[in-house]
DNA sequence: GCCAACGTTGGC
DNA sequence: GCCAACGTTGGC
């Protein structure tokens, strides 16, 4: 099992808009960068937890737990002309993007990028890396766990969505 | 709105 | 295959 830290900007889709959609569970599209792309396709599991990260606003931070829910498989907005996540070049036969599925688990306290950075404890998290633009990127066990319990308040069990 | 950092594109 | 130009991300 694999920990997992997914952005998405909450003025697109939220951790409520997760909470409200029908199942709790929908499709991660839109992802137009091959490293993120890998993580999905590769080695993104059922049952993988996942950070709900809301990033692009005024509070970015991690707002909730989610899990992945379905095995990556092509992303239909790219066959689709009228989608601006539309890719020309690819095709049925020669998908170019993938996405998993991922669940609701719950909603967390917004657990700030500022407060995360003043940690020394989550020092080495991908998210935290100079430069780092990556919208899905692996946790640490002993990351996720620290987030959990200590930073979040969460039982570990509850935190990995056992 | 600024801009640093990084990714992609395309001419050569 | 190099690399300049351009586009995007995302915090601030």
């Amino acid at each position: 099992m694999r920990y997992w830290l997914m952005k998405s900007e909450p003025d697109e889709f939220s951790i409520d808009d997760l909470e409200r959609a029908p199942g709790q569970s929908v499709a991660w599209f839109g992802v137009r960068n091959y490293q993120a792309r890998n993580f999905m396709r590769d080695q993104m599991q059922v049952d993988d937890p996942v950070f709900f990260y809301h990033s692009s606003c005024p509070q970015p931070g991690i707002a909730g737990l989610a899990r992945v829910s379905r095995l990556a498989y092509p992303d239909q907005t790219q066959f689709d002309p009228t989608s601006k996540y539309f890719d020309p070049a690819a095709t049925a036969e020669r998908p170019r993007w993938f996405n998993v599925e991922v669940t609701f688990v719950q909603k967390t306290r917004l657990l700030a990028l500022a407060e995360l950075r003043a940690d020394p404890a989550v020092a080495g998290l991908t998210l935290l890396a100079r430069g780092s633009r990556l919208s899905i990127t692996p946790v640490d066990a002993g990351h996720w766990d620290h987030i959990c319990t200590r930073l979040l308040g969460l039982s570990a069990a509850r935190g990995a969505a056992r």
